[in-house]
DNA sequence: GAAAATATTGAAAACGGTTTCAAATTTCGC
DNA sequence: GCGAAATTTGAAACCGTTTTCAATATTTTC
């Protein structure tokens, strides 16, 4: 009992254009994919029917003959922060208008549930595969690799091998310009507030942060880096902290935006003016950095763009075309929540 | 020595495993589905086999011959807004670990490229449909009832047919609350920065600030209504075009927060202190409100719990199984951008 | 214990394409 | 013009399932 109500939707297949057309469905497949060449007048014939009977090919059909799926999956890490949902978004809106749509699976952060994720994906028979973030081991991606186009964005992979299929702003570039910067401005104790513990980006932004410091000759003072989540409440615990600790600091270098926030929240509530008795510099330069009060002194990722670019890169690595992936340097972007500091203070 | 995961190409498929089993392979299509009785020792035969042998099903196959996809598409609406990609999460997380993966298309709030990303969709073979957000006419709303299970997320439908298949907080009322909320605090200029001109969200806030004026019988000022576009651009053009106009006002309830923090910001660089001077609402209660200076006082929208509840709408809509929508009452969050009018000040 | 009713089962026909292979038709070299 | 090579074409096999239908096996019923 399949009928449905909307009984009107019988399907028009490749067998209802080759009669229409007076061809073999063997010469309307051709004319559909280009694969061997057709006599003129039949291919028009062909062509004039599909257009006449509106015809669609099905898709499961054209996958199940071993074709591709036009399909892409999506392997993300669920966590709302806006650097990766706009990666998504740039994803997205590359792959619409192509043949190509894409699937999400989300990893969640956890290696196992990561794992499951991609093998749904997998199952699912991808054309192709995009890693936003995640942290899955070298040993995985390679096997990964082997089995389909990869391409990974918002994550460094060292490997000489992925080069040419990574796309990411150098965070320990970044890191050390933000905290290089603030030493320009004449800080000198300049305090940082990391990311989750174990999280790729958040080393990488440490380590520039002290590679800045060295090449400065200034010490790393390991009282003035704190622990973080990535989140608001973490800049409000790290500044409470220092205050507590009576560190002596005068700039804040913060490991994203969100907890660029917390951290000026702190600042505020304790009656410390930003930036005229603390500098912080954000991490993201999300939309509401512009907006913060004062505007936040941010590092930029083309984030959107870094989506977009990773869709092309992989929509080309799937048809065997050649592409160049773009460079994404990281921005500076400076507003009113640093300035030099104040001579009086030292 | 393994054989690598790469070697084993050649797939399992249902007729391996009748052959392993010694049975028919449409007897092992029952066991998979369930769907005729099949004798014990059989059914153990053909589930060993299929456990030994790591058997996966392929999935085109299965839709090829009929049976449903197992796909959701999830119809967005490119804008990188917190609320609607906090859905769009809300959606996916509840996807995981089901047998359902979401395909997602993007609809950038144009009618034209909203119907070619359903048409995607459907030509996917989608089981069913989740709308996010998005400004769809009503006619084509009906259509795709009809031709496949639909559940609208984030925006207001209300013909009696949706009522069951549309999660949505009562943007009307939500405005209402916190514009009552500001009268109760004694303030009676009020402006109001609105969303984009004929988002219809900017309408249904911009008709509860009305109604809460009215109803304590203070005059809409239209003078004291600004256009706005959702960004945080339209809350700082916003407030300067008040300054101008030398309006006197001690509260404003912005379309969203992003517009809110625009609107902080102007008042900030003026030297109006928020929120002695005057009171700030927004409008989402995102992430980053909790930690503004001051922290904003908002509208919570519950928007992840919202995608969860629709995907599991869908899920049981498609399986034909009984479910209830949650109802997702607004909730006005208190935080530190409101304050009691000023005696002095009337 | 036989006929009737009921449960299981397998063969074969879809589902809608792609692809191989060989036949039929053209074109070409001399 | 004639055989050889190249170009078009259609028939049929195949992709991996589900589902219909009829056959076989098992119970019931009386």
């Amino acid at each position: 009992m399949k009928k449905s109500a909307v009984a009107s939707q019988k399907n028009v297949t490749i067998n209802d254009i080759a009669r229409h057309a007076g061809v073999s469905k063997s010469t309307v497949s051709r004319v559909l994919n280009d694969s061997t060449p057709v006599n003129q007048d039949k291919r028009e014939a062909v062509l004039e029917a599909m257009k006449k009977m509106n015809f669609e090919p099905n898709i499961f059909a054209r996958s199940l003959a071993g074709g591709q799926t036009k399909t892409i999956g999506v392997l993300t890490q669920n966590i709302g922060s806006p650097f990766y949902d706009a990666i998504s978004q740039g994803i997205l809106s590359r792959l619409t208008g192509t043949p190509y749509s894409p699937i999400f699976a989300d990893g969640q952060w956890k290696p196992e549930v990561g794992h499951a994720a991609v093998e749904t994906l997998v199952g699912r028979k991808v054309d192709g595969l995009i890693l936003v973030g995640g942290r899955m081991p070298m040993g995985e991606l390679q096997d990964l690799k082997q089995r389909l186009p990869c391409i990974a964005v918002g994550r460094e992979i060292k490997e000489e091998e992925w080069a040419s299929q990574c796309v990411f702003v150098d965070n320990e570039l970044a890191a050390f310009m933000a905290t290089s910067y603030l030493i320009k401005l004449g800080h000198r104790s300049i305090a940082h507030i990391k990311g989750i513990e174990d999280h790729p980006d958040s080393i990488r932004r440490c380590e520039g942060y002290k590679r800045a410091l060295k090449e400065a000759s200034i010490e790393v003072d390991t009282d003035l880096i704190c622990e973080g989540q990535f989140d608001g409440e973490s800049g409000v615990k790290a500044i409470e902290t220092l205050l507590t600790r009576s560190k002596h600091f005068t700039a804040v270098f913060a490991a994203n935006d969100l907890t660029a926030f917390g951290a000026r929240l702190a600042l505020y509530r304790q009656g410390i003016s930003v930036p005229e008795d603390v500098s912080i510099i954000g991490f993201d330069d999300q939309l509401e950095s512009s907006f913060a009060t004062p505007p936040l002194t941010s590092v930029h990722q083309p984030a959107f763009e870094m989506g977009e670019a990773a869709a092309d890169a992989l929509v080309k690595l799937i048809n065997k075309q050649s592409y160049e992936l773009p460079d994404f340097p990281p921005e500076l972007i400076i507003r009113d929540s640093t300035q030099a500091v104040k001579q009086a203070s030292s």
